[in-house]
DNA sequence: CCTGAAAATACCTAGAG
DNA sequence: CTCTAGGTATTTTCAGG
């Protein structure tokens, strides 16, 4: 669990794009034989800097045409309100993401539902029922001009 | 390309989660034959449902300890503004996501970065000096609840 | 859509540099 | 720590029903 060499960083680079490529393709990218290959991929899961493999589906053929970000204030006399409102989110399908933020609000939440219907439903029967929120900022996104890109190692 | 069933709906799901499983597995946990599966996991992705698999790596592991949100409101007095900062956005690598929405900004764009002083020459060196950026708000995230959860099909 | 085979490919172990 | 090489196990694929 040392610290990463280039040949390491190669693969990490390579599987971000192309996660299903075989051992042996991804030797000969890398310049190593298959073998050594083999063993560095299974050290980089071990030690967690690969946490998993996942397909990249698209979203607007799925059924889900619209990205929305939502800025969340909560009301912060209560003591657990953010541990609620965390677990609240966490269990919630259309929330792909949650972020606790520095600054101007609390919580900036990301969801993909199929239309502003949807949305509207999931605004009004389920963040805003939640207990301790006390203001939200909607921002439907128009154009979605970079999406998941690979990190720049 | 007429509609997905029951059956692609769970090839979708159990890919997203675990992008390497093989086809004979795939087959029996979806309950269909692995000639059957594969013939449908080859459409899926020739219909565009699938656009890719990749590996899911660990941010914090590969030195991009920080996650920030920065809200862009761009200069609309020039034309083609908008088209210039999401090309150049789409060039940075330190970019993980740019959308553009309608609210009180322009953009939103997430960045990871190793700590606050990287951060800061992004900013600074980068991000501000785009022509026609006129204000940016940072958030700044100290707890990621939530990240990169699955389409829920 | 399934079964059953063949063909290809992958992984694993052993042993040398 | 890395490579080569062979044997083993899977997987994929292509018949035909």
């Amino acid at each position: 669990m040392t610290e990463l060499d280039k040949f390491d960083r190669r693969i990490l680079a390579i599987l971000q794009v192309d996660g299903r490529v075989s051992t042996v393709e991804l030797a000969e990218r890398v310049g190593l034989s298959p073998t050594t290959t083999g063993e560095r991929l299974r050290r980089l899961q071990k030690d967690g800097y690969i946490t998993g493999f996942g397909a990249r589906l698209d979203p607007h053929r799925l059924g889900f045409g619209l990205l929305v970000f939502v800025e969340v204030l909560l009301d912060k006399t209560t003591p657990d309100v953010f541990d609620k409102f965390a677990q609240a989110v966490r269990d919630m399908p259309e929330v792909l993401e949650c972020h606790m933020v520095a600054g101007g609000f609390d919580y900036l939440v990301k969801t993909r539902v199929a239309d502003m219907a949807s949305y509207r439903r999931f605004l009004g029967d389920i963040l805003l029922s939640l207990p301790g929120v006390r203001e939200t900022r909607t921002y439907a996104v128009m154009e979605e001009v970079k999406n998941d890109s690979p990190l720049p190692l």
